[in-house]
DNA sequence: TCATCATGGCTAA
DNA sequence: TAGCCCTGATGAC
């Protein structure tokens, strides 16, 4: 269930079982069957994630480009490997079966690919900054959006824009900044989009310290309003993403959707008001 | 038990 | 814009 902090804590969990150690790679299901047969007992470097894409280095100057996509799982676990279930793409496994055994399986990936050095340069040409890398460079964003008449709330889901930012954080930092998800980038103040990316830094890592999505502030956490906690599939506290016709945690206004480039998109009329240019006509 | 939907994104058309 | 990848949670029967 992928943004950008959920690869970033696959990268660090392969990073920490099997990074410098020679590990045993296979594909159950077939279709990563050539690629693995090459890297199988070879030496594992380590891992990053740049957005959500994940890169495995391999030495040799080989990587496993992997991208998960809308349900694609890579499960991590320590101790030997279970007989696998369902259609393994790729499966890990390091330790020989000892009690130091480690093994990962990936499900469902949009993209499990190896890749030469070059390769890996072409697809990292693509895409924009990631706000959990600190080589990231948010002056790129920047000068996409300011220079764009698409609406802010598909250009923070374009990953040749920003890296790493999903249909959740897209919601939550919308709403944050009381921001209408329609409002054109190129109408954005510098201190705004600053302003979002900071808070993108933020919330992110700490998407990575829990493994979930919570974006409310103290005062919004079920405790300080008394109310339930969010029971889902993600469980984290958000403002708006899903909450469709629920009251908003701060003015009670019902939440809104819509879809926007295929995607649902989720706001506050209220907290989130239409931005209306000074060259607007007032009757409108 | 089955149908639907989803935190993505590529490709063909 | 639709299909696809072919998982897994959810809710309707």
């Amino acid at each position: 269930m992928p943004e950008g902090h959920t690869l970033r804590r696959l990268a660090d969990g392969i990073s920490g079982r099997f990074a410098g150690q020679t590990v045993a790679v296979s594909s159950p299901q077939g279709r990563f069957a050539d690629s693995a047969s090459v890297l199988d007992g070879t030496r594992l470097i380590d891992a990053e994630s740049w957005g959500k894409h994940l890169f495995v280095a391999f030495e040799g100057e080989r990587w496993v480009h992997v991208h998960l996509g809308l349900y694609g799982t890579f499960e991590l676990a320590d101790g030997p490997a279970p007989p696998p279930v369902g259609q393994v793409r790729m499966r890990l496994e390091s330790g020989n079966g000892s009690a130091r055994a480690s093994y990962g399986d990936l499900r469902g990936a949009t993209a499990c690919e190896l890749l030469t050095d070059g390769q890996r340069l072409a697809v990292l040409d693509r895409l924009g900054p990631d706000p959990l890398r600190e080589d990231a460079d948010p002056g790129r964003a920047w000068a996409r959006i300011s220079r764009s008449r698409a609406p802010i709330g598909a250009l923070l889901m374009d990953q040749q824009v920003l890296a790493g930012v999903g249909n959740v954080y897209r919601a939550e930092v919308l709403f944050r900044h009381r921001m209408h998800p329609l409002r054109p980038g190129n109408t954005l103040r510098r201190s705004q989009f600053e302003a979002m990316w900071a808070d993108l830094v933020t919330l992110m890592a700490a998407g990575v310290r829990s493994g979930r999505i919570d974006t409310v502030r103290p005062e919004h956490e079920p405790e300080a309003m008394g109310r339930a906690p969010r029971q889902d599939d993600h469980g984290g506290e958000v403002y708006v993403y899903r909450r469709t016709d629920q009251a908003c945690l701060v003015c009670g206004s019902r939440v809104r959707t819509d879809v926007l480039v295929g995607r649902n998109l989720f706001w506050c009329p209220r907290c989130q008001p239409r931005f209306r240019s000074r060259a607007a006509s007032p009757s409108r």
